[in-house]
DNA sequence: ACATTGTTGTCAACGGTGTTGCGCTGGCTC
DNA sequence: GAGCCAGCGCAACACCGTTGACAACAATGT
C-alpha cells in the first residue's frame, strides 16, 4: 500500500476496523488449526467477519500476506531464545524454537521453506546465525557459506516437518505405517540391509532425526574451524 | 487457447492408447518444462491428446500419479550412480544425482520433499543409504537414525531447490537480488555481522551451500563412528 | 452368432481456489 | 455543507482437481 497513514492519535475509524495486524492475527489463528482448517482467503474473511476480498485492500496478494505472517512467527522464535548462550546453545535454541513454531503454524512453516521474507525479523535471524558461526571461529566467505548452510537447512527441516502435518490424516497414517508394513515385507535377498534393520527403522522418532540433523550442522562448523586452525 | 483443434467424436484409435507408462512419460515432459508450464491435469490431457479425465482410468488421483512419476525419477537417480564407490562416494553420487533430477523435474522434486512413495525404487534408495552408513561403521538403531538423517535431509535439500525453481521469475529475481540490495542497506549498528559480511553473503553460490550440506552429513556419520569406537 | 459384461475415453458439471472490477458508503478534509 | 476517497461488499472470472453419466469398443459366455 502506498499510504501507510499512521498517526495513531488521529486514528482512523473506530468500530469493525480491518488492519494489517488484525488480518495477520486472524491468519495465525487459522494456521494454528493445522490441517483441520485450510488457510484460504474465504476462510480468513469468515474469521475476520468481513468479506474475503477486503484483505486485498491491505495486502497485494496472499503471498505478501503469508510473508508478513511468517515474519511475525519469526519474531516468536527470536523471543523464545534466551540470552547468554554460547554459539552452539543459540543455534540449538533457534532450531528448537523454529521447529516448535513451524509445527504450531504448519501452513506458514511449509510454504516458507524455500522463501525469503526480506522483513525485519529475518534480518535478526541472519544476524544471529552469523554471530554464532563467527563466534565459532569462522569469518569472511567461510562464515557466509556456513551461515547459508545453517539457515537453509533449518528452513528445509522445519518446512518438511510442517508440510507433513498438513497432509490428510489417512495419508499421514499410511506414511507412518509403511515402516511397519511395506518395509518389513521386502525381499530379504534383494534388500538385506532393510531386512536386517526393519525393526530399528520403525522405531526411529522424528525428534531423534531432528536432533541428529541439528547436531550435524554444529559438527560441520566445528570441523571446519579445526581444519582452518591446523592448516 | 486450451482448446485442442479436432476430436469431435472422430479419431477413435486402436486399442488402449493410454497406458500408465505413457501418462508418466507425458507427465515428465511437462514437469521438465519447469515453471513455464504448470503441471495440471488439463495440461496433461492436452499433452496426451486425450481428455484430461481419462487419466483417472489409470490413476486413482493426481497424488498417486505424482508418486509413480517420482518413483520413475528415483530410478533415473539410481541408474546414474556408478559401481565400485566407497560409502562416501555413493552418498555424494546419490546427492548429486538427486539434485540433478530434482532440478530437471522441479514439480516432482518439490512435491515429494516430505513424502514417501513406498514404491520399488524408494526401497533401492533406502537400501543404498543403509549400506553406506553400515559400511561407515554404524549398525542397529544408530544406523537407522543416521539413515533417516541422510534420507530426510537429501529430500529436503533437493525439494527446497526444486521449489525455488517453480516460483515466478520475478519472485526469484527479487529473492536473488535481496543479498545485494536489502542486506546491504541494513542498519550497521543493529546488524554488524550482516554489514561486515554483506559482500561475501551475496557471493555465495547454491552449489557451495549444497556441497557444505552434503559434507556435513558425511562428517556427522564419521564423527559418530569415531565416538562409538573410542567409547 | 448373439447377448452380456467390463474397460476406456468423452463430456458436462460440481465445488473449491485466488483474484479483480464495480459500486456504495461513511468519515475525512476543505 | 460539499466533495473526496479509502475501505468494504458483491458478483464474477479463470483455473484447479475430481465425479457421474454415457458411448464405443474388446473380450467373454453360451
Amino acid at each position: 500500500m502506498p499510504k501507510p497513514s499512521d498517526t495513531p492519535a488521529r486514528s482512523k475509524r473506530a468500530g469493525s476496523q480491518l488492519t494489517p495486524d488484525a488480518i495477520i492475527e486472524a491468519s495465525l489463528r487459522i494456521a494454528a488449526r493445522g490441517s483441520e482448517d485450510a488457510f484460504t482467503v474465504r476462510r480468513l474473511g469468515e474469521e475476520l467477519g468481513a468479506d474475503p476480498t477486503a484483505i486485498y485492500r491491505h495486502f497485494r496478494d496472499k503471498d505478501e500476506l503469508l510473508l508478513s505472517v511468517a515474519d511475525r512467527t519469526l519474531g516468536e522464535v527470536l523471543d523464545s531464545i534466551p540470552e547468554g548462550l554460547d554459539w552452539k546453545g543459540r543455534l540449538r535454541a533457534l532450531a528448537d524454537g523454529s521447529l516448535e513454531v513451524a509445527l504450531k503454524y504448519p501452513v506458514v512453516g511449509s510454504t516458507m521453506a524455500s522463501r525469503t521474507t526480506r522483513r525485519p525479523n529475518e534480518f535478526r535471524v541472519v544476524e544471529l546465525i552469523l554471530g554464532a558461526v563467527m563466534e565459532a571461529g569462522l569469518d569472511g566467505a567461510e562464515a557466509a557459506v556456513h551461515y547459508r548452510m545453517v539457515g537453509d537447512s533449518l528452513l528445509a527441516y522445519v518446512g518438511q516437518r510442517a508440510a507433513y502435518l498438513l497432509f490428510d490424516p489417512d495419508v499421514r497414517a499410511a506414511d507412518e505405517a509403511s515402516w511397519s508394513r511395506e518395509y518389513r515385507l521386502v525381499d530379504a535377498e534383494g534388500f538385506p540391509n532393510i531386512t536386517r534393520l526393519s525393526t530399528q527403522l520403525a522405531e526411529v522418532t522424528d525428534d531423534e532425526i531432528f536432533l541428529a540433523r541439528v547436531e550435524a550442522l554444529i559438527t560441520a562448523i566445528e570441523k571446519r574451524v579445526e581444519a582452518l586452525r591446523t592448516a
